[in-house]
DNA sequence: TAGAGATAGTTTGTATTTCCAACCATTTTT
DNA sequence: AAAAATGGTTGGAAATACAAACTATCTCTA
């Protein structure tokens, strides 16, 4: 087991404890795991079907009905850019933003706990060591 | 922004790019991320189903179709608890050890690029914070 | 510049995942 | 011994996902 294989097994772990905490705040708000990375995203620009899709990994026609289910819910919008006819744009309605703003608070808190034992220097340590694992390999 | 608030921005970012490795060599092999979880956990142990459910935030009743699903396909294998005629233990097969053994390898070479610019010390480093923030708070 | 091909999204059909409620079987409690 | 609790399974409904077929728009090329 080499030191690699540990941070891949930590990742790995802490990966299903973000993951479940995540999942219960979204459920909490009637969200799927997706619908809230889709929240995620689109808080702070407007996004195409496609570049979602693509972002998510996620198939276009699956992305075509998520993004219904939550226009009907009134949390984002869809407008054709006017530059292409093909193109569908889609944006966060205040509701959306708002929804996103709060579940955003409860993630932080949710997870205050598994961050409150580090100190100070142990917290910029692990945000720095956690973008360098994030840098596009 | 505090650091606190940084570094569960980084998890929450980390979760994703983790989960989306995790996701595509599920589906390589057609399981679902959860049923890739399920293999995780019993590697190592037997378990009961509502223990897997109320470890995994499911319904006892998705707990038990997802078994007889892998239990098909001949990964798992469930047996009545000879102390207690109601409960029923889960664990893995031949073929599900050889399954989730394949897979944890295929999911450090996935990996591999992210931990490889990290030299030895940042490693241990990484390894030791996650822990900590693992740590049951 | 007209037609072919490419691109962006939606719709339709199917399988899976998940929950909840109802249910059966087996303990455990009273 | 009857009632309550526990452990699982089953059935019904909604959400999620993919693939294939389709529509509309744009781009390229002959």
């Amino acid at each position: 087991m080499t030191a690699a294989d540990d941070v891949v097994d930590a990742l790995v772990r802490t990966t299903f404890e973000v993951a479940r905490v995540l999942t219960r705040i979204g459920g909490e708000h009637d969200l799927s795991l997706t619908q809230l990375r889709v929240l995620g995203i689109l808080r702070d620009r407007r996004a195409r079907v496609t570049d979602l899709a693509a972002y998510l990994g996620l198939d276009k026609s699956t992305m075509s009905t998520l993004i219904v289910r939550a226009q009907r819910r009134g949390l984002l919008t869809r407008g054709k850019n006017p530059d292409d006819g093909r193109v569908v744009e889609v944006y966060m309605t205040p509701a959306g933003l708002e929804l996103a703003k709060r579940m955003e608070d409860e993630v932080r808190r949710a997870l205050a706990p598994r961050t409150g034992p580090l100190d100070q220097e142990q917290l910029d340590q692990l945000a720095k060591l956690l973008e360098l694992v994030l840098a596009r390999p």
